[in-house]
Formats: C-alpha cells, structure tokens, sequence
DNA sequence: TGCTGATGACTGAACCGCGGTTCATTCTAC
DNA sequence: GTAGAATGAACCGCGGTTCAGTCATCAGCA
C-alpha cells in the first residue's frame, strides 16, 4: 500500500526546497533528497513537477482560509474581526518563514496559479474578508457607500505587500509589527465617521 | 554600426510575447520572430535571456517613475498629489496591456526582480509615495503620527492588488474607475481628522 | 562612376547541457 | 511466493546559446 504520510512529506520538503533555491532552480532530485527518498517515488505520488506546487499551494491556502474563517467566527465586533485577519495573516507568514518565502515570491509564477488552479482558494479567502466588511455595514459601523470589492483587494493588497517587503528584505524585523497599523488605516478609510 | 533602434525593437517585441506566452513559455526564437530578426542577433544586443526582462524591466521602470515624478511635481497640494498618482498608476496600466500584464504576471518570477536587479528602481517609486506622505504630514493634512513605511506599502500594495486582479480578469472593466475609490479610502485612512 | 576589398552586422542550423520523466530492477511486508 | 512500493541510472526533448558563413555598406582608388 502507499504511505498514505508520504505526499505531506514531500511537500513539506519541496516548500523547503523551493524557499531555499526557488521553484525554478529547484531540480526534483533536490526535493527527494530533501525527503530522504529517490527521485522515481514522488512520481508515485504526484504527476508531474507542476504538480506539486499546484497541491501544495492547494493545501497550505485551505488550511490558511479554515484557520481564518474559525477565528473570524469567534469574534463578535466587525471590527475586531479585521483586526483579528490582520493580526492572523501575519502571524502565519512569521511563524512559517519558509512557506512565507514560497508564497510571496516563488508562487508567483506566471499564470498558473494566481488565473489557473488555485483561483478558488485565493477567492475563498477573498470573500471571508468581504463578508466581514459587509457585516460592518449592516452594523453601521462601516460606511454604507464603501465598494466593498475595492476595499477587499486594498485590505489583502496592503497585507500581501507588507509581507512580501518582510520577505524581501530577510525578514529583518517582526511582521507582527505592522499589524495594528496596518488594521487601523485600513479601518479609518472604511469605518463611518462619528463612531 | 550597430543599429541603436533595435534593442528597443527587441524590448518591445519582448512585452507583446511574453505577455501573450509568459517569459518561461517563450522561446528566444519567439521573440526574433516577433521583432522580425534572427534569433541570434538578439545576442548581439543583450546577454541572456534574463538580460531582456531585466532591462525590459528597468527601462518601463525608470520612464514610470519619471512620469510620476512630473505629474506629481505638477501638482500643489500633498492630498492631490496621492489622488494623481493612483489616477496615473492605473491609466498607464489600462494604456498598456501587454505591459500591464508583463508587469504584473510575468514579472514576479523568482527572486529576480522585485530582489535583485531591478529593487533600485521599485525603491524608487516607493520613496515617491512616501515623501508626498512627508509633504502632507508637514501641511498638517496627514497624520503626524502616521508609520509612513507601512502606509507607503500599504499604498502600493492596493494599487498593485488592484491591478493584479484587474489583469487577471481578463481586463473585463476599466482599471481607472478604481482610482477614485482607491484614493478616498487610503486618504480617510491617512488624513488628519477634523479637515 | 564603377569596381574592389574590408568591416562588421546579421543569420539560423547545430550544439550541448540540463533536468523532468520513465521503467527495468530491487526490496519489503505479509 | 507475491504484490506492489521504491529505486536511480539512463533517456530524451527542449531550448538557450554559439559561431562559421552570408550579406550590406562604404571608403579608397582608378
């Protein structure tokens, strides 16, 4: 029977991998080294190179989206919501730096991912976000004539940027950091004035 | 003589293949073809595959920054000066397609750009967006105690977002209806309260 | 003006290294 | 003994790069 643990094996070792070299310049002998096992064996559990990035991009995504959607039910105010997203966003990218150094530079790979399969994932953690925001609306506590969409695309933008500065510049200071600036900007610009 | 049109013949032919193909889907070959030469003659004028989308890179990058910093040095007050630059970050985009979809799909590849050869220039536009920031701060329009870094990132992060998801949606509304939402709620955010 | 040789831009077929993928063989567990 | 998981050397297609040959241009000369 297949060892059912081997495919999170060599994706764990391919997020090593791609963090160190990037997808590109990683061979996939590299990855089987990585997770001690030959070069034929992920081939057993994965079509082709494409593969697994696109599952492990899949997986990470529906882990992040679940972990966010739990914490955002556990928080009343609209508000502490999006500061409890903000707050959450980096605290993952800190706490894993090698995915975060996969997620915000080698996955970017031409279309593939961003337009092709994992569209869905990152539209998942789209709208929780929205939904949020549309929360603060009914609630009055966010303006009535907000485009939420464009507001969406602002919040995860400035979020996605900051991490990838953080990435970028070695991770030289705490990501957490920007966190409550980051939330109060964002919800000055969206909250309704006299509150 | 060298013929002092071609690189730019190149480069131009470049953005119209990579944007139709990617930059890892698109042969050398395809390039001359498009720019109506021999492949080999585009090692004549650049060294590597990778020199192109380098100095593709750098030269759209440099022309944009000097854009900006005109229309920017055009304009008076410091709150105008944020709704411009959004305004122009989005038209030159929607002007240009291919380069839109260059700059924002192919363009992330790896390490390379955003780390390496071209973090000159990108510094450049953000020192741009940060000291309009400074200006507002000293007119007293924005707020003193604003964390300008993170506001810049912020900043560029909604912009780059929304262009992203603009190019990655096939283009399908215009990109400039964006920028007047966009400016307002990054400048509710920022600006100080009682103007 | 027409001829000639030199210069160097241009060409594109061929080369060659790379690395994703395959599969004949070996190993392991039951 | 057997099924099927694992192995890893070898295969092979791809495409970036090279370079020997071609062609265009022009200065010098009769």
């Amino acid at each position: 029977m297949r060892d059912p643990d081997k495919p999170q094996a060599i994706i764990d070792a391919a997020i090593r991998v791609f963090a160190r070299n990037g997808y590109y310049n990683s061979r996939v002998s590299d990855i089987a080294r990585e997770a001690g096992i030959a070069s034929g064996t992920i081939y057993l559990y994965f079509k082709t190179k494409d593969d697994i990035l696109v599952r492990l991009f899949r997986e990470k995504m529906a882990e992040w989206v679940a972990l966010v959607r739990k914490e955002v039910a556990a928080e009343r105010d609209p508000l502490a919501k999006i500061r409890k997203i903000v707050a959450l966003h980096f605290r993952v990218l800190q706490e894993n730096p090698d995915l975060a150094e996969v997620v915000q530079v080698e996955l970017r790979q031409g279309n593939k991912f961003f337009r092709g399969a994992s569209a869905h994932e990152v539209s998942a953690y789209f709208d929780v976000i929205q939904s949020v925001l549309e929360e603060g609306v009914a609630a009055g506590r966010v303006r009535r004539d907000l485009a939420l969409k464009v507001a969406t695309k602002m919040l995860f933008g400035a979020m996605d940027q900051l991490a990838t500065s953080w990435v970028l510049g070695k991770r030289a200071y705490r990501l957490t950091d920007a966190a409550e600036p980051v939330a109060s900007i964002f919800l000055k610009g969206v909250t309704t004035d006299g509150v």
